[in-house]
DNA sequence: CCAGCTTTGTGAACGTGTGCACGAGTGCCT
DNA sequence: AGGCACTCGTGCACACGTTCACAAAGCTGG
């Protein structure tokens, strides 16, 4: 049997970008902008028009040539591509200075992650309210995940707990996790994982500040204002990279 | 004149892995361990030996072949190319929900990155104090990066806000900025920004989970319990995407 | 000192992602 | 109706990142 995939599948750097495009577009709309061209939404994005069209091909020949692509009708289909035409509510684990943040945030449920539940261990924190939800006992998390269907769960515990916590998820079937604990997550290859470590990118700030620093020492002269074409040129790769230049209107 | 480039570049995918590779030594290194080898240390950080040792042989040949690396010195030097052999003062933009919880994070300063000062436009907030850091007013923000030296700004303020608070942050002098807003910011080209974005994180999670759905209403029967080999076959890429599958010890 | 085992370091192949350049449609203006 | 300006969609070449596979190098035991 030959490797037949689902159907058609989007390459990963693509799926990391279609959440900006979306974001930007969702705005355009409210703005009463009904069509955009490549370059435009390009521009607003801070990446190439090229691949900007070619991520949206994957989507189908949505745009009109000549004229560019209805703002409209793109949201509806980035959307329906990303899984965002239903609610996808999460748990929490952990009532921390970050659970509580998160819970905190207004901005999750409003992009279609309600916060189906909060949920820590010390039961001193059990009872009180974060953001609109109570917290509850961890024991309760499987009969939080079974009985409002909770697929995405978050860990915002310390990092001993991280690992614990994950497990816990797994177990009550949870089947993708964010994960903001600075520990790489042992858990089953089904599940996805995706994580958000402040640590790292500060320390990958910090590498190219060093770089600067180091370089600048070494070619004290010849350094324009920006040190050439290109100084800037990573691509914004994955989950959290990216640098951008998009001109204003 | 050829690209001839500073010195040794290092690979951004790999920069953005040695933070991760710095804490399993690191952890390695407190429970006395004083020699590990790319299989074991690819095993913890959950990524294939090769990479591993490809990832350390840009800081140099520091293995001993036959034996492993040498931990405490491995660490050495991978603060050292990272630039983490000094402290980088941070400065965050924006106490609201996120700043205040980025101030009590204590894991903060720990790590190298001490909070040089948080600053807000609400005269209201300014005064009270966050992790030990009073708030001080954002006009105040130039003299802070000036007379603390900090290079690093952070961007935890509401979206609307965020443009501005980077204008400000670049033109107090910040060379790298960290940003938790939605938004795309336009700085000069030679301002390193890398973001965080929590919703395109849910929604990365959200196109998987809509995409395991999907597929396995087509093939119902078929499915075993992990979905057949390679179901969760990414790279960890850029900055926040991780896969991880480590085995316990 | 040699044989055998272990583990590094890296060349080479492969796969993924990016960007250019251009053909192919589409709408507008005359 | 015809020409022109505009913009999408995509083939192609290149760059970057990952993985394999193996020679080189070191350690251990006899």
């Amino acid at each position: 049997m030959p490797t037949e995939r689902t159907r058609r599948r989007i390459p990963e750097a693509t799926v990391a970008r279609l959440p900006v495009y979306l974001r930007i577009l969702s705005e355009q709309a409210e703005e009463e902008v009904e069509s955009i061209s490549s370059d435009r939404l390009a521009e607003l994005a801070g990446v190439n028009a090229a691949k900007v069209r070619k991520d949206l091909s994957y989507l189908g020949s949505y745009g009109t040539r000549g004229v560019g692509y209805e703002v409209a009708y793109l949201v509806y289909q980035i959307r329906r591509e990303l899984g965002l035409t239903h609610d996808w509510p999460v748990v929490i684990v952990g009532a921390g200075n970050l659970g509580q943040a998160l819970a905190g945030y207004g901005g999750f449920g409003e992009r279609g992650f309600p916060v189906a539940g909060i949920v820590d261990v010390d039961p001193g924190k059990v009872g009180t309210v974060l953001g609109g939800v109570r917290v509850r006992h961890i024991d309760e998390l499987s009969q939080i995940v079974q009985s409002k269907r909770v697929n995405i769960g978050v860990v915002a515990t310390p990092t001993a707990a991280a690992q614990d916590a994950a497990e816990r998820l797994v177990r009550a079937g949870v089947t993708s996790i964010l994960n903001f604990a600075p520990v790489v997550l042992s858990v089953p290859r089904s599940i996805e994982v995706r994580k958000v470590d402040l640590a790292v990118e500060l320390q990958i700030l910090s590498y190219h500040e060093q770089r600067r620093a180091a370089t600048s020492t070494l070619r004290s002269v010849a350094g324009g204002i920006a040190g050439g074409p290109g100084t800037n040129g990573h691509g914004s790769q994955g989950g959290a990279a990216a640098t951008s230049r998009p001109a204003s209107a």
